[in-house]
DNA sequence: TCCATTGTTAAATGATTATTAAAATAATAG
DNA sequence: CTATTATTTTAATAATCATTTAACAATGGA
């Protein structure tokens, strides 16, 4: 189970348009990533704007990157998108049916 | 299918340790809600402190107010809690089995 | 090596945000 | 009507955040 500090942290990387459009196009794009300078036009952000957000979505543990050549990738951690959602979901309810995922509450 | 501005709004509304915190006791409290006072002290978070992060949560749709007598009672909304999770989980994992609710993906 | 490409970092600025204390409002009991 | 309880609002402060511009690294091809 996530600890409540870190689901604030991703929460927060999320609760901002930019970084929840990164984090879309991210999680589109599947494992493979995508290049930072392909999301700066996709999105229309500028690198520098881009490379902040960046560092909040890591930091969240929400993306990783590797660098191939002069391209650095980003791809969406889905192992820590999953625990932000369970924790989200779980000892939710009060035990009534919520119909939040596969959960009969 | 929820707004990218509305989610963007629940996920900062709870992208905040108390917040996160008053809308899981809300939760636990199920439909019927709790007063603001018995929040108040079961979080140790001063009434103007907890009025301001209602406003937040109401705000966001999480949270829904009522009133008996001299009490205000509040009560997580669950719908708009599905919403976001159901945004946050569709469009996702490019295909690949992400593991996020019961999607085969 | 030289140089264009790719991306990050740093500094500065304007905008939001959380918290506290104090004052104000709302509802009820006596 | 007055006092009391419950909650909200306001004002002030400190902290955090997003964006821009400019400068800085690193890579790979001519």
């Amino acid at each position: 189970m996530m600890k409540p500090a870190q689901v604030v942290k991703a929460l927060a990387a999320l609760a901002q348009t930019t970084r929840l459009a990164i984090f879309r196009l991210l999680v589109s794009a599947g494992p493979g990533g995508m290049a930072a300078g392909q999301i700066s036009k996709k999105l229309k952000v500028s690198p520098a704007t881009l490379s902040f957000h960046f560092k909040t979505l890591s930091h969240a543990g929400l993306v990783e990157s590797r660098q191939d050549g002069r391209f650095v990738y980003y791809a969406a951690n889905f192992t820590v998108m999953n625990g932000m959602v369970d924790y989200l979901t779980e000892n939710c309810c009060g035990g009534a049916d919520c119909g939040i995922g596969d959960k009969t509450c």
